[in-house]
DNA sequence: CGTCTTTGACCCGCGC
DNA sequence: GCGCGGGTCAAAGACG
């Protein structure tokens, strides 16, 4: 497993890239703390094992990032106020959050600008305090006064009271963020009551439930597919319930599906059908053939259980448009692969139709059965593009590096998942739910869920706005959809269309600042976990597709809007930014593990 | 020695 | 029915 684990993520060469995690920051961007790079020989994944995500993080974390150079020490804490010189060792205490950017400007220049007067300048600006400035001004003061004269003290008081006032600001927008935040946890756990209100009256209602179907029973099962991974957060567990419930029925009424759904308990167990059920008996194995292979798990019917694990199987109709989702992610790399936060494997190399790049398989090997699977091919038009296809839930918890991943493409998945519902309906409703996801882009995405696989691309060639959904071109029947009146042009591929700054540029920086997380906080319950992949709370069979569906759709809208709020997140960033007083400001990683959240997402806005 | 990568072979579905 | 392409398996080799 030692090596495994590093190898994994390297695939076979040393230097991925991760976007998400803190290392990858350190591989790209040449950490400025040694630390970063311990990773190990494969930098790449995190270290080397299982660990490793959340270790690479914790070390990014914990290393305290030297300060930037932006932010010359800024002690404009009162209580600080004595250590004049002493300023920057503290620097990313969490007093320091309440400095605002404009009392370290203030400061910063001032030191440099005095040069070898230095304490005078830091004095000024750092006393906050009568009492403490009167202490240090006491050894300094006489040469200040003389040299400056009176206007110091003018200034002094001045300083004084102008950080006072900063520093109250700095109160008020804690106040402010820490309420937003509150806010923002309860509607999103309101969110996700309804939603699992929702699952289980369609459980109910839809449709056959057979017989065996026991919701007690239904625990220990997973669905690997775009099922609620067990591993996510309570909310998860409770999803997952109401899905195994579908999963058992499936298993028990409908033989077909069999590939799709598979226990996790049971890895061996014989529910599949068929020669490849022989392949599919190891471990390994066993959830693959069910989950990743469009072939297999498409092309039946059944499998579309596996999309939406809520569904009751007379759905299948409805469920067989209800197909996987990818998720592709397009990254500029010269790495093979980007490291996600996740463990994988490779397990096969093939050569695609079309591209003189070869394609590398590569499964999830964070969790025995992890379903997950991802694809990784280098663009054949730009060969230092690295497209990552991601499909499957993770059945197990994830890193927090690899959360932002899941976070980012959550959103992606459930507005395709959402437009390909529509569209099987027939009632492809685009507009609706990329204009959630991206209320504020300027630009259009291409949804299309035709095809086979209904594919979303986060394109992140074109940071800091980036993103970019589309269709395969392959697919048929697409739709172009405008956001904001923007229209870029063309060819619904590669082009310009992009999405809303909010994942753009959460990814953007994220490729910047590996250290940043989405916390789980923030977008966890939406993502579930996808593994960075695939959205997880099951979207209602399109067997209901004015409601269900429409409900689904306003879910999936509802979670992205959250998430992509401007104003959310413009308030956050501004607040963020003043508290940590600068874009990029290492800080900013401390609150992955925390799931203070905010912060996280935060640092991404401010990162531009 | 155990694990992972490599890579040819195999399975499967689809289109002709 | 045949060929093609995608996806996966599994033996062999590599690596630490």
């Amino acid at each position: 497993m030692d090596r495994g684990w590093g190898a994994l993520a390297l695939g076979s060469d040393r230097n991925p890239i991760s976007f998400f995690s803190p290392k990858s920051f350190t591989s790209r961007f040449k950490p400025v703390n040694s630390n970063a790079n311990s990773a190990g020989r494969d930098l790449m994944v995190g270290g080397g094992d299982r660990s490793s995500s959340s270790s690479s993080f914790r070390m990014f974390q914990a290393a305290p990032p030297s300060p930037p150079p932006d932010h010359g020490g800024d002690n404009n804490d009162n209580d600080n106020d004595n250590r004049v010189a002493v300023d920057e060792v503290d620097f990313f205490s969490d007093r320091h959050q309440k400095t605002t950017t404009n009392s370290v400007n203030i400061k910063k220049e001032n030191s440099h600008e005095e040069a070898l007067n230095v304490n005078i300048g830091l004095h000024l600006l750092t006393a906050n305090t009568g009492s403490d400035q009167s202490t240090v001004d006491d050894g300094v003061s006489s040469d200040m006064e003389d040299k400056r004269g009176k206007t110091s003290t003018t200034e002094l008081s001045q300083l004084q009271v102008d950080l006072q006032k900063m520093n109250l600001e700095n109160q008020k927008l804690k106040e402010m963020l820490s309420q937003v935040t509150s806010n923002y946890h309860a509607l999103q756990m309101h969110l996700v009551a309804l939603m699992q209100h929702q699952q289980q009256n369609q459980i109910v209602e839809g449709g056959k439930l057979s017989d065996d179907k026991k919701p007690e029973s239904m625990v220990p099962r997973q669905f690997l597919d775009l099922g609620p991974s067990a591993a996510a957060a309570e909310i998860d567990h409770e999803v997952s319930n109401n899905i195994s419930s579908s999963e058992e029925r499936t298993q028990s009424g409908t033989p077909p599906n069999k590939t799709d759904i598979v226990s996790l308990d049971q890895d061996n167990s014989s529910i599949r059908d068929g020669k490849r059920i022989n392949r599919e008996e190891s471990p390994e194995s066993e959830t693959q053939g069910g989950n990743w292979g469009p072939n297999k798990a498409q092309k039946l019917n059944n499998s579309t259980a596996a999309v939406a694990p809520a569904k009751s199987i007379d759905q299948s109709s409805a469920e067989a448009t209800m197909r996987k989702a990818r998720v592709s992610v397009r990254a500029r790399s010269e790495a093979p692969m980007i490291t996600d936060g996740c463990q994988w494997r490779k397990y096969g190399q093939k050569m695609a139709k079309g591209n003189p790049c070869p394609r590398a398989y590569y499964r999830c090997t964070m969790a025995v059965g992890c379903p997950v699977r991802k694809q990784v091919q280098r663009c054949a038009d730009d060969r230092t593009i690295l497209i990552t296809t991601y499909e499957g839930n993770h059945n197990h918890p994830l890193p927090p590096a690899a959360m932002a991943m899941a976070s980012t493409t959550t959103a992606a998945a459930s507005m395709l998942l959402s437009g390909s519902m529509s569209s099987a309906d027939g009632i492809m409703n685009p507009n609706l739910l990329a204009r959630a996801i991206l209320p504020c882009s300027s630009s259009m995405a291409t949804i299309s869920a035709s095809a086979p696989f209904p594919t979303v691309t986060l394109d992140l060639t074109h940071s800091p706005n980036p993103l970019q959904f589309q269709q395969r071109p392959s697919q048929q029947t697409q739709f172009q959809v405008p956001f904001g009146g923007g229209v870029s042009g063309g060819s619904n591929v590669s082009t310009s269309q992009q999405l809303p700054q909010i994942f753009g540029q959460t990814l953007y920086n994220q490729s910047k600042f590996s250290g940043l997380q989405l916390s789980q906080d923030i977008m966890g319950p939406i993502s579930h976990q996808l593994g960075g992949h695939q959205f997880t709370p099951p979207p209602p069979p399109s067997l209901h597709p004015p409601q269900s569906s429409s409900f689904a759709d306003t879910v999936s809208a509802a979670t992205a809007a959250i998430t992509a709020d401007p104003n959310f997140t413009a308030a956050l960033a501004a607040a963020i930014t003043s508290i940590i007083g600068g874009a990029n400001n290492p800080y900013n990683n401390n609150n992955s593990n925390n799931t203070t959240n905010t912060s996280n997402k935060i640092g991404s806005f401010s990162g531009n």
